[in-house]
DNA sequence: AGTTTATATAAAATATTATTATCATTAATA
DNA sequence: TATTAATGATAATAATATTTTATATAAACT
């Protein structure tokens, strides 16, 4: 029994009529006869009765009609969600980011997407090299992570440029001045998240580069809390704009410059090769860099 | 999308793998390569990510998989119905019989055949043309009727010899005797039912073939009330020995015979010609001539 | 690097499905 | 009642789909 099968049987039934279903359905009269017969022989059961010239359903037809009905029906449900994904009425998007972007940056891109594609967006936070490890898996469709990528089977494009920026309190002695020398920190109790965190290895890494002394005072895992240290002036600390925006803004913390040192890193858009491109995908990456914050 | 294609592409979502999808369905793999892609390609959607040898599916491949699935499940279920109906462990019959037989004999035997076989049974009662109509239209698969019947499209087999008894009260000067002659009749007080049914014009026509005069006293068109009637020595009457078999065997009826008469008439057992004989009507068939009372 | 495993592609073989032509039967019409 | 039109069945042929064989390509494992 195929599809091709129950269509040509229901339509049979609706019309009462071999000849009417052939017509319906473009086709010739035969071709009807031998699929019902066909059917019959294969089920092992009558569909119909032929008396004198006109047709009506065995018990066992009427079983047929009221299944067939429901199969042609989710047959037909299928293929139009399925265009509906086609269609980016409905959709599926996982996206793994680092940290930062996956908590200042990309709730707002996503919101944004979604207003004007109602799909589903899951999302991981994890380190470059899990989100690698996700791609790989297929777990996620994309990532945006920081850093070098190595597998020459991931497509890696730049996003956008992040800078890490030194920030007081407005309390803070540096909050008039905005700008200091790289030796004024010397003496400054800085706040850091813990070792092995993207933002304070950035740090270590420029300080170093730049041979500027510096003395963590205190260490805490988690970005906000820093921000809240920073703005009650227990010390200054060094976040990712992305991070600190608002509070810049709203005049709670302010951002130092200090001569000739930048704290920088660079996101990068990452998936893999052979990743299918769906019409959603591709949405989705030019909405990353339409409302991406430069 | 046939049926094929989506057992196809089941098979695969469950083993993740294409070859062996190939080995469970006893097929070559690019068979399933080529099946998978052509969905892909009518449905114009991705259906499976190929990273790497490992195959994901889409978003919408999920969306497939469901609804697939749900798909073979209703087809087997279909299948397996109509093979229900093939053994006979499901099924319909539609009975149409005159007054009499419908209901003082057929709702025994149908008792008896359902204990054997559970399925639906319907049954219509209606006289003779009655009930060829609707052997005609095909609303029911046979029926149980009285006399000739003259299309010849209709087959017509004989079933069983109906004898209408003479009755009288336990009380009624008669139930002694057991035996009268024609002419005592004449002047006896008879119930009858109305002009048009089957009893009446047998009562009446084998009474004009013997030349016996009778009076008409009281008409009931329900045989019921008649036995009631006559059980109340209101009057005598004539009545089936299907109806009133109980009755004589309690001892609140007698029967009378009359010398030299008899009234008789035959049942039939009648369907159309071209009515396809499935297991459960020739079973019905042969269970009707061994439940018969003779 | 070489071997094995998995999927894709092209051409050929096979199987399935539909069509044309025709018949038998039935219902409708003259 | 004879004639005509319509319906479904059957057989042979034609057209289309599907599957296999052979081969290519690429990835994972020794």
């Amino acid at each position: 029994m195929t599809l091709r099968d129950i269509e040509i049987f229901v339509t049979v039934c609706e019309l009462k009529s071999m000849s009417a279903a052939a017509k319906k359905l473009y086709m010739s009269q035969p071709a009807i006869s031998q699929a019902i017969s066909q059917m019959e022989g294969d089920l092992q059961v009558r569909l119909f009765d032929r008396i004198g010239r006109k047709l009506s359903l065995t018990y066992a037809g009427e079983i047929l009609y009221s299944y067939g009905k429901r199969i042609l029906n989710l047959v037909k449900e299928a293929e139009s969600t399925l265009d509906d994904v086609r269609n980016m009425r409905m959709g599926r998007l996982r996206v793994g980011t680092s940290t930062t972007v996956g908590i200042y940056l990309l709730p707002e891109i996503i919101g944004e997407f979604r207003k004007k594609f109602s799909i589903d967006v899951y999302f991981t936070i994890g380190n470059t090299a899990g989100i690698e490890k996700l791609i790989f898996d297929n777990s996620i469709d994309l990532g945006i992570v920081e850093g070098p990528v190595h597998s020459r089977d991931i497509v890696v494009t730049p996003y956008i440029d992040d800078e890490l920026y030194l920030v007081c309190s407005k309390s803070h002695r540096w909050a008039e001045k905005k700008s200091i020398s790289p030796a004024e920190i010397e003496n400054e109790d800085i706040i850091m998240r813990e070792k092995g965190s993207g933002m304070r290895e950035i740090f270590e890494e420029t300080m170093a580069r730049n041979n500027v002394r510096y003395r963590i005072k205190y260490v805490l895992n988690n970005t906000e809390a820093i921000k809240k240290a920073v703005e009650a002036n227990i010390g200054v600390s060094v976040i990712s704009r992305l991070a600190v925006k608002k509070e810049i803004r709203g005049g709670r913390l302010v951002k130092v410059d200090i001569e000739n040192i930048r704290f920088e890193r660079k996101f990068s858009i990452i998936y893999h090769k052979d990743k299918f491109k769906s019409n959603l995908f591709e949405e989705f990456i030019r909405h990353l860099y339409n409302y991406s914050i430069r």
